[in-house]
DNA sequence: CTACGGATTTTCT
DNA sequence: GAAAATCCGTAGT
């Protein structure tokens, strides 16, 4: 009997898991409908996830924020050039990582990154790796700031460059589909890139209205 | 609650 | 040699 609620549970998990073909279209599409699913971490053999609440389009060559603006392909950015649903983790600012995911076909260096969290499986876990001791220590501020933000979502699930270049698509760290639900969705310029001359004000970040995990 | 400056090292020019 | 898709602690309302 067990058993079979267990084959039930992973045959909703496996169809809840996103192919690649909801990576392998329009990006900004891709960023808005990302909102309200589910980023899993199961590695280590347990599940520490959280509801995306707040992402950003990277639009490659047209793009001037993007690492891949004019098709600039280094080392770092190569991740970019691969197919629908690869992984992107970069190291930024000397001690931090960032996700994203990797969209549109090949050779089409267009990306999503996921900005925030709402902690939702393995939150003691998040915790430990973002602070160094169990949920109940933690302070209201410390509790609010375990995943909202770029890096501190990686943080909190333990992604770093190991999972650079790497498919979300049957892998341990993967999205899901999330309950459906109801969500508002704002948008606004994107956060960090002042330098990106005309492109610092193109309306490509994208979050849920009213959530309180959304980056400050 | 907001505002500021320092941390720290890969990556690119 | 300079910049960077950020975060944190501290100081001040």
């Amino acid at each position: 009997m067990g058993n079979w609620i267990q084959y039930y549970v992973e045959v909703i998990i496996l169809g809840l898991t996103l192919a690649k073909d909801f990576y392998d279209r329009d990006t900004l599409t891709v960023a808005r409908e990302l909102l309200g699913k589910n980023l899993v971490n199961e590695t280590s053999g347990f599940r520490v996830s959280g509801r995306i609440v707040e992402v950003e389009a990277y639009m490659g060559p047209l793009d001037k924020a993007a690492h891949s603006y004019n098709f600039r392909r280094t080392e770092r950015v190569e991740a970019m050039y691969g197919e629908a649903g690869t992984v992107y983790v970069f190291f930024i600012y000397g001690m931090h990582y960032c996700f994203n995911v990797v969209t549109n076909g090949i050779n089409m260096p267009e990306a999503v990154l996921i900005r925030a969290l709402e902690p939702l499986e393995g939150l003691d876990t998040m915790s430990h790796n973002r602070f160094g001791k169990s949920l109940e220590e933690l302070s209201k501020r410390e509790r609010i700031n375990l995943t909202n933000g770029p890096s501190k979502l990686c943080s909190a699930l333990g992604i770093s460059k190991s999972y650079n270049m790497k498919s979300l698509v049957n892998s341990e760290l993967h999205i899901e589909d999330g309950l459906k639900e109801a969500i508002s969705i704002k948008t606004s310029k994107r956060i960090g890139i002042d330098y990106a001359e005309e492109a610092k004000d193109y309306p490509w970040r994208f979050f849920i209205d009213g959530n309180k995990y959304v980056s400050k």
